[in-house]
DNA sequence: TGGCTGTTTGGTTATATTGCCAAATATAAC
DNA sequence: GTTATATTTGGCAATATAACCAAACAGCCA
């Protein structure tokens, strides 16, 4: 790997890594309805407001969200919608791992 | 969120962590291009021998990719091509990136 | 101004990841 | 069997992440 196509790969990474968290995921995928308050992400999240906060600033430094502020609060939402034409893949992806676990299982049965 | 939805999180962001770091992101376009031995993904990627197995062994957990043995050599190969698909988002994500950086170069130039 | 609400930032601690080295394992060749 | 090659595993040190708490900040309202 050449040092600018390192830049690229991790760019790119950067970007797959904002969204490998649970929590950011389940952000990204609520902004995918529409903005969202942080105040309004806190509740479900059950986490403290400045985690959330935080997470929230991984996902707009990638790139995938932005904020604005009206009043008090601070409004994000999902700048790149395209993101989620990706879940079905990752999808099909988990159900292969399971059905996986599952020949493992039945297999054993047999022997 | 709930407890299963948890776990669907866990088990998505997973898939996203995997593919999150460079040289595992480099791995995977390379092997969507066809599969490839451990022993020819070592010295472009100009790592350890060891760390680029622990890579792979990453993505194969992630269920990204599988593996088979052939001789001396174990050959890995993609296993869900429809994450390629993903990959001209992402480049946008990128490029808006890039572009907002100028901008805000080229508007404190103005001031 | 002072206080209240929503949000970010800084600090700390616990935990996870990364990359290298050395050692273990597996397969092929001699 | 011994040796050589390809790969994985275990261990370790450096670094990065995550979550919480407390403190700072920003905008509104009395």
């Amino acid at each position: 790997m050449k040092k600018e196509e390192k830049n690229l790969y991790d760019a790119k990474a950067k970007i797959f890594k904002a969204l490998g968290h649970p929590t950011r995921l389940w952000i990204t995928e609520k902004l995918a309805q529409g903005e969202c308050c942080v105040c309004n992400l806190v509740e479900p999240l059950a986490a403290d407001f400045s985690t959330v906060s935080k997470h929230l600033s991984v996902l707009k430094e990638a790139g995938i969200v932005e904020d604005e502020k009206r009043g008090k609060q601070v409004y994000y939402s999902l700048k790149v919608p395209c993101l989620m034409g990706f879940m079905s893949c990752v999808e099909d992806v988990i159900e292969n791992r399971i059905r996986e676990h599952m020949d493992l299982f039945s297999s054993r049965k047999i022997v």
